[in-house]
DNA sequence: TGTACATCAGTGAACGCGCGTTCACTGATGTAC
DNA sequence: TGTACATCAGTGAACGCGCGTTCACTGATGTAC
C-alpha cells in the first residue's frame, strides 16, 4: 500500500526538517501522509514500530548510496574514493537522517547490529582489496575500522556545521586516504 | 544560589540517563531538583535559557577535562597523547552529554561558536607544539582539524556501543596520533 | 535596637496543547458458492 | 452471474497524560531609617 511507505517517507522528511528523530511525532508523521493518527495502526503495530521501519529503511537507502552506484568500478582504490565520497555526500545531503543511523537508543543498537554490520562489511572488503593491491599486510579489519571512524568523524562534524578546514569532499576523502596509506 | 546549579546538574543526570537533550523535559529536571516546575522561571526566563546553560555548563567541563589536567605536562607529545586519553574518557564516560556538544540545533551551533572555538583553538596550539618539536612544516589549524574530526569519530562512535576493534582508549589515541605522523 | 518595607525563592492550581493509543464505526474491495 | 460475507484501510471522537508557562500567593531574608 501507497500509506505505508508514505508515512516512512514523511517521517524521513521531518527528521530532516526538524534535525533529530527524537523530536518527530507519531501524530506529525500522519499529519505529513495525508492520513489520520489513527490510519497509522493499520501499517504498523505501534510507534515504536513505525520508528524501526524508518530507520531500517534510512539504514537501506545508505547502503544503496555507499555501496550501490560503485559496483562497476574494477580499480580498487577508485572503488574505495568513490564510495567514501558517496558516504559523505549522503550524510551532508539531509542534516539529521545520517544521525538517526547512530543514535544512542536499545531499539537503534539492534537495528545497527542488523543493518550496519553488514554495511561494514563491504568496506573490509573494498579496503582489503586496497591493501592487497598495495601488497600491506595490514589487516584489514583494523584499518577499515580506521576509516569507518575518521569517515564518520568527518560526516558528523560537518552536520554540526562547524567550520574546519578541509576543502570539499573529494579532497577530503582524498587526504584521509593519503594518511591511512591507502592510496595507489 | 544551590537550586540554579541543582537544576543544571539534573539536567545532565537526565541526559545521561535518557542518552539524549531532547528527551529530557523542564518539568523531569525541576523534579530532579527537588522543586516545582514554577521555581524554575525564578533562575531562568524560560527552558530554552535553562538548556543553554545546560550546554554551556557541559562545555566548560569538557573544556576543564581535556585541558584542566594536562596543563604541568612539558613534553609535547605527552601533553598531547594525555589530552587525547582525557577526551575519549570525557566523551565515554557519560553517554549522551558529549553528543549534547554537537547537536544539530540553531542554539546549539551559537553555543559551539561561543564555546566550542576556544576548546579547538587550544587543540591547535598543541598539535603546533608537537609539529615544531619535530620540525614538522605542515599546518597546524590542518592537521589539528584532522585530530579533532578522527578523535570525535573515535567517541562519537564508542558512544553507539559498536563493537569496532580498537583496543583500549590510550592504544586508540596512540595509533591515531601515529597515523597522522605526530609522534616522536 | 526596633520597625517598616522591599526583595527574593519558592508554592499549588490552572491554562491550552500535542502526545500515543483505543474505540466503535464506515465504505470499498476481494472471495466463495 | 449474482449474492452473501469477510477483509481491509480508513475515519472522528475520546481517553489520560505530560508538557511549558502564567497566575496569585506565601514566607523568609535583607535593607533603611
Amino acid at each position: 500500500m501507497a500509506t505505508k511507505d508514505r508515512l516512512i517517507t514523511s517521517a524521513v522528511e521531518l527528521i530532516v526538517e526538524l534535525g533529530s528523530i527524537d523530536r518527530v511525532s507519531m501524530r506529525a508523521i500522519a499529519k505529513r501522509a495525508e492520513v489520520s493518527p489513527t490510519a497509522v495502526y493499520r501499517h504498523y503495530a505501534d510507534f515504536e514500530e513505525l520508528v524501526a521501519a524508518t530507520m531500517a529503511w534510512t539504514w537501506s537507502e545508505f547502503d544503496e548510496a555507499v555501496n550501490g552506484s560503485v559496483g562497476h568500478i574494477e580499480d580498487p582504490h577508485a572503488k574505495l574514493q568513490a564510495s567514501g565520497e558517496a558516504y559523505l555526500r549522503f550524510a551532508t545531503a539531509q542534516p539529521g537522517i545520517y544521525r538517526v543511523l547512530f543514535s544512542i537508543d536499545d531499539q537503534a543498537s539492534g537495528l545497527r547490529d542488523e543493518f550496519g554490520m553488514p554495511v561494514f562489511g563491504k568496506l573490509v572488503d573494498k579496503v582489503g582489496a586496497v591493501l592487497k593491491a598495495n601488497n600491506d599486510k595490514r589487516e584489514p579489519l583494523r584499518v577499515a575500522a580506521s576509516v569507518f571512524t575518521w569517515i564518520h568523524g568527518i560526516a558528523d562534524l560537518r552536520l554540526t556545521g562547524l567550520a574546519l578546514p578541509g576543502g570539499e569532499i573529494e579532497h577530503q576523502v582524498r587526504s584521509m586516504f593519503d594518511d591511512l596509506r591507502l592510496s595507489a
